[in-house]
DNA sequence: GAAAAAAATTGAACACTGTTCAATTTTGTT
DNA sequence: AACAAAATTGAACAGTGTTCAATTTTTTTC
């Protein structure tokens, strides 16, 4: 392997770790194994495991953010919405164990803080969609729709934490696709109406 | 301490750590210093500690359930929809570290699923919230009807996550109740739209 | 009541975490 | 080739959840 590398490879080997055999699987000793270096070269490269889930995350959240840039000049602007939003679920969905750290990170992160270089990626994400939710929405003035925007998206965020486990299963038959688009379309319709008042 | 009532002591004791002290202080050593009893007799009572923490949260959803359950006749039904998600912004933010643990749960949780004894509580509250549902959309057929109810209490739920931790403050200035609210109100309006057609 | 049987309680011990740091190995410099 | 600097290592520490033989307590039986 290559030595010139090892972070990049300590990366690369923890993030087959999660996809393959899940969050929870991801140890510093497991990793150390898998990987060929020994625990105290994974904590000379990151300093702790929480850093090292800090930096899948945000490699997660650009992937996302990548596939989501594909759609900028897709349709119209509610098509592009849509658009957005299926693409998401699909993201979720073919990167179930990678989206549920994502979702799960906060609970050994000592101070629950999102740190800066994370949220530089959710505030991108929030910035592609604003655009659409601009085309859409011209009457409504510049901070309540920010402030829509930001409901929605939080919510459908939020609510795809369900996409990543099999929680939902015994509670409702709804189908998880249906379930981030109902909430999409009856909450861009309610804010058509309000838009008007 | 009354012998007669471990499993209550415990319950209660543990209860106040998670209070007091945040949900991840709650460990079978701290609750046995805490109470008094060894860990054997934690582990005698409650088997292990996801079922002690699985009895925490339906504890937490049935005080929810008994504080929403006060509202059934009041006002209107679009008013009490508004009631209901008043009161439940108010119990989530009173119950900050509970409520944590009711969301972060399932990670410890190995086959990643509501227990029974945990999901008829959350059905017990989605029950509540549909006759509110029935008076003020009596035009929407039940199936239909049940689902945009499901997606709206699970938009709800999931979104409360991040009434319990800090982590919203960076990213928004958005004010935590007006994140909820305007979810519910923004989602209702599109649903009096959906109706019509 | 005393003795025997049953049940409940205990905490040391096991396997697993994240993390540290003196000793070793490797690399770079003179 | 000898030295200095840097990187790598893995045994060791403190903390998890969990188990189970030994102890203590309670109940039953005579």
């Amino acid at each position: 392997m290559n030595k010139d590398n090892i972070q990049e490879n300590l990366v690369n080997k923890g993030r087959e770790l999660i996809q393959e055999k899940g969050a929870e699987f991801l140890t510093a000793r497991k990793l150390s194994d898998a990987s060929g270096y020994s625990v105290g070269t994974i904590y000379n490269q990151f300093g702790n495991m929480d850093n090292f889930i800090l930096i899948q995350n945000y490699l997660t959240l650009d992937a996302l953010y990548a596939r989501l840039a594909k759609l900028r000049a897709a349709g119209t602007a509610y098509q592009r919405l849509n658009l957005y939003t299926q693409e998401f679920i699909d993201f979720v969905l073919e990167n179930k164990n990678l989206w549920f750290l994502v979702h799960n990170f906060h609970l050994h992160n000592n101070n629950r803080r999102f740190s800066k270089i994370y949220l530089r990626r959710v505030v991108q994400i929030t910035q592609l969609v604003e655009s659409a939710f601009k085309a859409l929405f011209p009457n409504i003035p510049l901070p309540e729709r920010i402030l829509s925007l930001q409901v929605l998206w939080l919510s459908l965020f939020s609510l795809s934490a369900f996409l990543t486990t099999d929680t939902l299963d015994s509670f409702s038959k709804i189908n998880k696709r249906s379930l981030c688009e109902l909430l999409l379309n009856t909450y861009l319709a309610g804010m058509k109406v309000l838009e008007k008042l």
